[in-house]
DNA sequence: GTTCATGATGAAAACGTTTACATCGCCCCC
DNA sequence: GGGGGCGATGTAAACGTTTTCATCATGAAC
């Protein structure tokens, strides 16, 4: 019928139906003062004619747009899946769409996808473990509500962190109490918040409880390819490591191909553990020993928050929240080899 | 300053700076005909207050949002995980942003997902494999651009499609080379067009291959928890089967962890394979042999067509594109168990 | 010293909604 | 029968941009 290039708007129902824009808005949107053969009609002749509100002119007109937008460091592997997972449920339990935005670990990249955002999502989940304040004071929406995850600052941000430290000591803790003396750590990159704390942890935990023994950490960088490398690494420079701590589990994984590559048994010949329980943790042969973190609970826990804070912004929970972590004990580092 | 509940906006800047708020919008676009000193003068002003255009207002006059909208069937696994780095990579070329829904295998969640994402995206990515034409042809917007991936409708719609078919067909007439005779599907979801595909591809192949032999299928649903069940069966009720076909790695996965728990090795006992050779596929023990999806450039050949389309909506590439599948050959299906 | 092009700027329309306010019947009640 | 209340509907403003068109000054060309 209409060749004309534009869709179809709600003046074009107005029109068909013979009544003004206002009361085909108040029909759609299901206000109680139209009567309902009117309601009837607008509603058939809407649905005819295929309208779908134009979300762009409805949010600036309601100051609502049903999105959140998460800016992630990246968006791949399984444990931004399982955040990803985490979140959406969340915001699909609060009807809310879910505007995912790498930063590909830029803090430039992270400044761009924060101000293309503005006006475009009612609420921010942020998390960049390598961003600073200065960054986020300049690059974060005044007025839109804003959760941010492990992440360094914490000014007066909202925040939600994952206990890192006290994971990577019970980690080590564990290894030693199972009789492993000489342990090694596959830290994660450079400058990034997670891999500092995890790090932190275990040199902690080493002071603490092997008082003699000198921390012996391999550089990585949270990829499964650094895990590989850095286990050849280790066995060749250090063969009496007898257990390897691995600052995430892909980078366990990436250790455990090298190590069934170079011949070696885990955890006979050397004990194997990770951080995050990945769901794949589970499944490697023989099943990963590591610290869960429940990552999914974090972006439902994260995003969840968010939403109060969206919807009651008087109650402003602006606290920094620190969620525990919990060592899961599987195969990879029994100390005699049975499992 | 201003306690002002709204945030900064454009006339704020132009007030600010003394000018127009044309010349502002000039300014910060770009555009030539703006001296440089006022240009310079805007732009420090805008600086200093923070100022982020909004979004909403600007895509409804410029009719662009810059961003692409993703409706997948889920937001769980690796898979999905993979398919959206592809997209996201694509996207980032092209200065896009994604926005991710999932429609969590409902039709009434993908109906409402496509209508909410008119007017806020430039085009469309739907993978829904459980979609049918009417559901789409209803829900569509009508002049979005897009493209539909793994999805059963074909009427006159760009689309990018898996060759499940084919691979299944080849991977069946790879454990029959191999030697095995006796070999189980582990299938797909009901109604999902991937499952039935490669379903067919395993049917057909036997068919072809071992006349005599009577396809044997039991139920799963792509998660690992059905391939859990599924070996178990298979055990329990046939336990003459050699070769075990998960028509997904996550199906696989589960049956290699059941497999083990029952004492039996891989492939040495039992041979198994999987489908879509997700990133966990070559770190299990053993490796698994399955069909290499590419599932990461599924998802980038998507959005770039995509794109595409949208930048030059006059070339109009509105063909049915298949992607081929390839078979990686890893040590869960050696027929002498040695790899 | 006109005229004309040119380049910088401003005024205002437009995008597609929602909603405050006005209007208009209608019925009820005195 | 008139006033008041109410329920249904319409009018128009508003949201924050971009962009067309008009305006105005400036300088060049004659």
């Amino acid at each position: 019928m209409s060749a004309r290039g534009s869709s179809v708007t709600i003046k074009d129902v107005a029109r068909r139906a013979g009544v003004s824009v206002a009361s085909v808005s108040r029909a759609l949107n299901g206000h109680e003062s139209v009567t309902p053969e009117t309601r009837q009609r607008i509603l058939g002749i809407a649905r005819e004619l295929r309208y779908m509100p134009h979300g762009a002119a409805r949010s600036l007109i309601t100051r609502r747009t049903q999105t959140i937008g998460a800016v992630l460091p990246d968006l791949y592997g399984e444990f931004f899946s399982e955040l990803i997972r985490g979140m959406d449920l969340a915001a699909r339990r609060g009807g809310l769409h879910l505007l995912v935005s790498s930063s590909h670990g830029s803090a430039d990249e992270t400044a761009h996808a924060l101000r293309a955002l503005q006006g475009r999502v009612d609420g921010l989940l942020v998390m960049s473990p390598h961003a600073d304040a200065g960054l986020l004071a300049d690059n974060l929406p005044a007025l839109v509500p804003t959760m941010l995850m492990n992440t360094r600052v914490d000014g007066d941000y909202a925040s939600l962190n994952v206990d890192n430290y006290a994971g990577a000591y019970a980690m080590v803790g564990h290894l030693v109490a199972r009789g492993f003396r000489r342990i090694a750590l596959v830290a994660g990159p450079a400058q990034n918040f997670d891999a500092e704390e995890r790090r932190r942890g275990y040199e902690q935990a080493l002071r603490d409880l092997l008082p003699d023994a000198v921390p012996f950490v391999v550089d990585g960088d949270f990829t499964e390819a650094a895990g590989d490398r850095a286990a050849r690494a280790i066995r060749e420079s250090a063969p009496d490591v007898d257990a390897i701590f691995a600052a995430n589990d892909a980078m366990a994984v990436g250790c455990l191909f090298a190590l069934n590559e170079l011949g070696l048994r885990v955890p006979r010949d050397v004990a194997l553990v990770g951080f995050d329980d990945i769901p794949m943790a589970r499944y490697t042969t023989p099943p990963l020993t590591t610290v869960r973190v429940r990552i999914a609970d974090l972006g439902e826990r994260a995003m969840a928050r968010l939403i109060a804070r969206i919807e009651q912004p008087d109650h402003a929970d602006a606290g920094a929240e620190v969620l525990a972590c919990e060592l899961v004990v599987r195969q990879s580092c029994a100390s005699d080899g049975t499992g």
